[in-house]
RNA sequence: GGUGCGGUAGCUCAGUCGGUAGAGCAAAGGACUGAAAAUCCUUGUGUCGGCGGUUCGAUCCCGCCCCACACCA
């Protein structure tokens, strides 16, 4: 069951558009291995330009995993990819020592890397409910919700955050117990070695890099991509950067011009979120996308 | 040239019945264990277009000027 102590995963996480694919593909050739992305949005197969899926001819070169895996219909949480990457990387160390992770969403790699608390699941007519009543009724419901049924969350949770409230609100109501009593936050330890690097460039060239993505993603034909997804707009898989400014063009309340502007916002603010997160994991080794050789130095030398 | 409407935070604008001003967005920082490309928190001094006048005091009233827009010529 326990792996050889030999087997490394190797995460190469970063902002959007910083560079991760080209880089990951790199490590992995270099290893002969496969790539299991990290990505909360690339999973989904209807959608590929406005998620910058790695190309054709990039997955060609290196096979990868949790890419255009799932529908947007399906329910993918981190729970979700905890499980999948798990099973994937026990499967790819059957052929390998070295298996090579890439993405933006971080708390997925923590999902993976530390383990998430077992939290019974919550049918979803009762998350359904709770979703429809806080439409109706707005945050002040939800407060008074807690404050009654979990006090203890209330105390000290988060009390403006609906997301948050909502499930914490589902937890205690299909439980009975509060989600504070499931979270012991305990990191997990793996059979296998994980090496975290962060990829990274300056301010100012990264809005750049943002900005012309953005511009060839248009280009590549996002439009039509969101057009054909307008009828699933409402779906947790759509509440992306990209397609909701889109969807709000075609709903005709901003014009195309101002859609675009705002997805080059959004991803700079989204990128501007993920360092935040990437620079709080101690654990991460900082790269310039740029620089190949120091990464690979970095493998020559631990072996 | 005339008339009208404006000129207030990086942007869009609100407001001050005269006591030097505030929202949204942006920006910056942060949080974040089943929606995470999501969600949430913190941070707002800016010659209130310019110059004069009235006033104890003007961004607010008055005059002139500049700029923008609209209409009329």
């Amino acid at each position: 069951m326990k792996s050889p102590p030999n087997k490394t995963v190797i995460i190469i996480a970063g902002p959007t558009a910083v560079g991760k694919t080209a880089v990951a593909i790199e490590v992995a050739k270099h290893f002969q291995t496969e790539i299991i992305s990290a990505d909360s949005r690339q999973c989904f197969k209807e959608m590929s330009v406005g998620v910058a899926r790695p190309s054709i001819e990039e997955l060609q070169q290196v096979p990868h995993h949790f890419i255009a895996s799932h529908t947007i219909q399906d329910e993918v949480t981190a729970a979700t990819f905890e499980q999948y990457a798990l099973q994937k990387t026990k499967e790819l160390f059957h052929q390998h020592d070295t298996v090579v992770m890439t993405g933006g969403t971080g708390l997925y790699i923590k999902a993976f890397c530390e383990g998430l608390d077992e939290i019974p699941e919550i049918p979803s007519q009762i998350r359904n409910t709770i979703i429809t009543r806080y439409k109706q009724d707005g945050l002040e419901w939800l407060q008074r919700e807690i404050k009654i049924k979990d006090p203890a969350y209330y105390q000290s949770g988060e009390i403006q955050n609906p997301q948050r409230m909502t499930r914490a609100l589902e937890v205690i109501e299909a439980t009975g117990n509060s989600i504070l009593h499931f979270q012991k936050k305990k990191k997990v330890t793996r059979d296998f070695v994980i090496k975290k690097l962060g990829l990274e460039l300056p301010k100012e060239e990264l809005r750049q890099r943002i900005n012309t993505r953005v511009d060839q993603m248009m280009q590549a034909g996002l439009l039509d991509e969101v057009k054909n997804l307008l009828p699933f707009k409402q779906l947790n898989a759509l509440q992306t950067v990209g397609y909701a400014e889109l969807f709000n063009y075609l709903d005709n309340k901003i014009s195309l011009d101002k859609a675009v502007e705002e997805i080059k916002i959004h991803t700079r603010q989204y990128a501007k979120r993920q360092m935040t997160w990437f620079k709080k994991d101690k654990e991460l080794e900082w790269f310039s996308p740029f620089n190949m050789s120091a990464i690979l130095k970095l493998f020559k030398e631990k072996r």
